[in-house]
DNA sequence: AGTTTATTGACAGAATACTGTCATATATTA
DNA sequence: TAATATATGACAGTATTCTGTCAATAAACT
């Protein structure tokens, strides 16, 4: 009698454990590429998230709450670092002809120098950062993080739509 | 005369470009990862965060900044849910005989066994989170995320050490 | 048209992580 | 032993993310 009842796990089925290492590395790797993102860019007063913000305008202005759908972040997380980059001028607001409140966010001439710059950089640092590693086993670990982040973003299926949600969700 | 100079980068190599989707994936899916974290636990009036920090003493109790050297975190941010776990009675303090301000951190009674279920529930998970991936894929990617970690540690050896630098370092 | 629902930005607050500084405790070295 | 290094926790502050609420705007529906 000392099978489980049902699903009452006990213990790491082996695809359980390697996610669960899969998973305490991504937290780690994390927090150094936060870092070396912000050394980057440091000097050109920027950080990792304001690099990352002006990336979303790189084809072309957006709304931010947009542009936090395109980055998969949530609206208010881009809607400050936008206030601020607009605050130093690197980015301004334009009409939106579709939208009276939703203002375009623009890259200003400063603001696209600026960007330009630190894609120089982050190229030149991911060209190294990946030299001799093979393509292929980085194209599949990338599919294989993709994989889990989609069942992380479908749920099972098991919950039930609990009504009170907020207003926005990030999907 | 087309040619770059030395290390002149103007564009992505091909594992330099695979780097740089292996980067921003990582960054959606720690997201995706910390709020499922949160879910997780968050009922047991806990987070991913302070189960996390928790996890750090599975092994038997730690100063704070052993703590954190072992989850590759700052000193002061475990430090800081350590000081929260302890008023909420979830770790306690006890003397270190190598060091007498150093307190031992350990988990008390009712900590170990809201850690237990935490444990549970994530082995639960990630069994599930895990159905049908390949072992050996999973691995792999370890294997990677780690290769590329190890490079951001180890910096590329051009720095030159600047002195000022603060009290401690994450590594 | 009128009502309802969804999106958006403004505002406010919380959690997590980092940095810097200080005093103290320990370790190392002269 | 004495002077210097390093490690630690306390305290304070910053950056980034999230959540929730509200009013205005736009879209969808009856």
């Amino acid at each position: 009698m000392k099978q489980v009842t049902k699903n009452g796990t006990r213990s790491y089925t082996p695809p359980g454990l390697a996610v669960t290492e899969l998973i305490l590395e991504t937290f780690r790797l994390n927090g150094r590429l936060l870092a070396a993102g912000d050394q980057l860019v440091q000097d050109l007063r920027l950080s990792s998230a304001r690099w990352q913000v002006m990336g979303a305008l790189a084809d072309g202005p957006l709304p931010a709450a947009q542009m936090a759908r395109k980055m998969g972040l949530a609206r208010q997380s881009v809607q400050r670092i936008v206030d601020i980059l607009a605050e130093e001028q690197v980015v301004e607001f334009a009409e939106n002809p579709y939208h009276q409140r939703a203002k375009l966010v623009c890259l200003t001439t400063q603001g696209s120098i600026l960007y330009q710059e630190g894609m120089q950089r982050q190229m030149q640092w991911a060209n190294q950062l990946a030299q001799g590693l093979s393509v292929q086993e980085l194209n599949a670990a990338v599919q294989l993080l993709e994989t889990v982040r989609q069942r992380l973003d479908k749920p099972t299926g098991k919950e039930q739509d609990n009504g009170k949600r907020s207003a926005d969700q990030r999907l």
